[in-house]
This record gives structure tokens, C-alpha cells and sequence, in this order.
DNA sequence: GCTATTTATCCTACTCTGTAGATCTAAATT
DNA sequence: AATTTAGATCTACAGAGTAGGATAAATAGC
């Protein structure tokens, strides 16, 4: 691993919306809500591979649950978001707050 | 290129530095402000060939200054950034800001 | 029961970004 | 001319971002 240890963009998107969706967080909903609020599309590839890295960083957690009575039956891999991504969370964002604290791009 | 188009954390950390310094942005003074306002230390190779990216990209321009009267040599390469480096940091600014909107860790 | 439909995840492959630090350049000082 | 100082370049690799086809498993309808 590398020494920097903060997230990559995407995957602070990812946790956020992770923490977001609460007990509703799996794959698609995931995408969805990240689509819904950004405005961009996101593959299917990309969501997972994050998710999966994430996952093996020890920033989050994923179980399945078993099949709902709905049409359509693969089971749903739930995640949730420990600690660690918590933390590595707020780092993040202290990080891009002090380089942003008093910049005003307008007056460039 | 990728269909993405902002900026990674790094790149969005360079930019932001080079907006601070204004006139006196070049290398080492863009390694130490950053250094200065996270924290964290940040290799050489690191910060130049991200640079050499942005200028790449389009997001940023550089050139050469004439030797100062100082001792040591090099000239130095300052860079600027560029209005398609401003709107991708705004891009970049936002996005987070949808994904954070109303999110309090503590209360997880 | 068999097939179509629906929901959802997995897999593979590749590009771009992040990271490191040794090496190279060139002027000013001694 | 040797040393010191400031500064940029180079090479190499690890990690994050991206894409979409393949796969899986359940229900609905016949």
C-alpha cells in the first residue's frame, strides 16, 4: 500500500453514498443514488471494483442477504462502511478543505 | 482519454496550490504550500509528473523564467492554470459537495 | 416443467493517476 | 576549478478509475 492512505475521488463518492443509503446499500441503489446526484452515469464495472477495493482496505463491510419475495433473485450484497472508512473519510475531506480555505476562482 | 473528466484528489490539490501561490507558483513553493496546509509529505516525482499532466490536459500552462541573481541555477518552470483547470476544479468542487450535502458521520 | 423476464453481481482487461527518489543541470560562491 | 545550492527531469511501478459482457438466480406465465 502506498504511504498516502486517503481515497481516490470515486471512492469517497462511493462511501458517501454508502452512508447515504444506510441500510439500503447495495449495488444498484449505490449507482443510482450516485447518478442522481452527480449527474454522471457510472458503470456497473467501476461500482464494483471500488466497492471491492474498499472492501479489502477494511474500509467497508459487505454480507448477502437472502432473497426478497420480488421478482428477480440474486441476492443482494449489502455494504456498510466501517471505521477506518469513516476516518479515511474525514481525512479526505479536511485535506481538500484547507487547500480550498479562502480560494475564490471567480477573482482569477 | 476517459469519458470522466474531473480531476483526481492529487490533481485537484496541485491546481489549488497553484492558485494560492498566483505569481510564484513553480515547483518548489507548489510542494511546500501544499506540504504546509496538509500535512503530508509529497515526493518530487510525485508533484512533477502530475504538472506534466495538468499542463497535458490542458488545465494548466508553464514556462521558463530567466535565472534570478540568486545562487543555485535551474531556471524555474512556473505554471499557471487554465480556464478548463478552473471549470474542472468547480466541476470537481460540486460533485463532492452533492455527495456530502447533509452527511454527519458522527451519527453513524 | 420449461422458458422468458427481471434483478443483481462477477469478471476481465485496460488506461489513467499517484508515488518514489535518484539523477541531471546550471548558476553563484569560495 | 571545486563546492554548494536551487531546481527540474527521468524511469519505473503500484493503485484507482472505467467499461461492458458474462453470469447467476428467482418469479411469472404458459
Amino acid at each position: 500500500m502506498s504511504t498516502r492512505d486517503s481515497l481516490g475521488e470515486f471512492e469517497q463518492i462511493v462511501l458517501l453514498a454508502m452512508v447515504r443509503l444506510g441500510d439500503n446499500a447495495y449495488g444498484v441503489p449505490i449507482r443510482h443514488e450516485i447518478e442522481k446526484r452527480t449527474k454522471r452515469t457510472i458503470s456497473i464495472g467501476a461500482l464494483y471494483s471500488t466497492l471491492d477495493r474498499l472492501e479489502a482496505k477494511g474500509y467497508a463491510s459487505s454480507w448477502f442477504s437472502n432473497p426478497t419475495a420480488e421478482r428477480g433473485g440474486r441476492s443482494r450484497r449489502y455494504f456498510k462502511i466501517e471505521p477506518p472508512g469513516l476516518k479515511a473519510l474525514e481525512r479526505s475531506r479536511e485535506v481538500l478543505e484547507v487547500m480550498w480555505k479562502g480560494v475564490k476562482l471567480g477573482r482569477i
